[in-house]
DNA sequence: AACTGTGAAGTTTTTCACAGCC
DNA sequence: GGCTGTGAAAAACTTCACAGTT
């Protein structure tokens, strides 16, 4: 049963646009949209209108000539496409700085995403409460991903420790990663992995820095 | 004076992967290693070796043929190519979980970034500790920025606020933000922005985790 | 009049494949 | 024999431009 309809195979890099068109459409809703255009969302966004309806296209026609994209339905669409129509749950790995920042962070459960569990390793951490969680020890790591289905999977861990513990996410049953440690992991083809590492970002952006202006 | 050779203008696409082979080799180095090849990091970062070798050769012949890229002179050449052979001053703004996060991550000293200051609009959080900072009022942030040439800053405020403190902090002199707030800003054409959203990161993998295996 | 969806054209990016060097 | 640096070829991606619809 073929309920998304795909005109070809659309590639990972529209896929990775697809969040941004959601996210900007959901602001425009707050704002108190009802309609929207490709050129209204291009410019929100930075991208160009073709760019947009190209992309869109992928996946069906969404909108209607002469009038755009009604900003409800396309939002429906586009969490079906992404499958953030459901809740999943996350686990996340360390529970430093790092962990307990994304354990607070309110912005998740609107968008897709429970922050259910908070493991760590070290002995004195554990049992602590960070936000409503608290933090279970590593051991017991495989077991909650195991008895609860857990696919998603937040890494925060330091570097040196972030392979042996993808290793073992993986092979309790995660399918994706978001690896905020600064190091590339090996994994499996069936499993997604993205990286979050803000010295990348800022390094990518001096080497624009150079003396002009 | 040309101190960097640049056979023609690299894409964009190519300064965002510097920063990762940086990393990789940094590594590569610290397990004992002097000389490695573009097959080896390739295979470190899921890139091939071709490519490797054409991004670098965008920036002057930095290997050896028949024996590879001695380490420690690559990650000299390209810390002088991204610029982080200095030490760039940031200014964290937001002082909520996330900006304290940030201020207590170690990992940006050794790679070229020194977290100098933080700032949050809230009355009671002015004066507070967090790590080797205190957390100065945001009324101080353009004289902060101005009297101390800073270029870089950190935008970790709620996504109503980003744009208005984005102005600011480009009227006051900034030239790259890296922006943590989920929602796009407008910036001129001489500043960089770069984005970190874990949520959107998350939706891109679950599009993949349609039920195989 | 305004806007989508889409083939075709244009541009950018990646890969190939090999001459040249160690 | 092993590896780089690089033109040329291939592939991927973006933009153009317009027929078709509201």
């Amino acid at each position: 049963m073929a309920s998304l309809k795909l005109n070809d195979i659309p590639p990972d890099i529209v896929i990775g646009r697809l969040p941004l068109y959601l996210r900007a459409l959901t602001r425009l809703k707050q704002e108190g949209n009802d309609v929207t255009s490709s050129h209204e969302l291009g410019r929100h966004l930075g991208i160009s209108s073709a760019q947009i309806r190209k992309d869109l296209s992928h996946f069906g026609g969404f909108g209607k000539q002469g009038t755009g994209y009604q900003i409800e339905y396309l939002v429906a669409k586009l969490e079906q496409v992404l499958q953030v129509d459901r809740e999943w749950l996350v686990i996340v790995v360390g529970a430093g700085n790092l962990g307990s920042a994304i354990a607070h962070y309110r912005g998740f459960a609107d968008r897709g995403f429970r922050i259910a569990w908070l493991v760590d390793a070290s002995a004195e951490k554990i049992g602590q409460k960070v936000g409503d969680l608290s933090v279970h020890p590593i051991s017991d790591m495989q077991t909650i991903i195991r008895q609860n289905g857990v696919k998603v999977a937040m890494l925060a861990v330091p570097a040196e420790h972030a392979q042996s513990v993808a290793d073992q996410l993986i092979d309790a049953g995660i399918r994706a990663i978001l690896n905020y440690a600064p190091i590339t992991i090996k994994v499996p083809d069936n499993v997604k992995v993205q990286y979050i590492d803000p010295v990348v970002h800022l390094q990518t952006m001096t080497y624009f820095l150079r003396s002009e202006d």
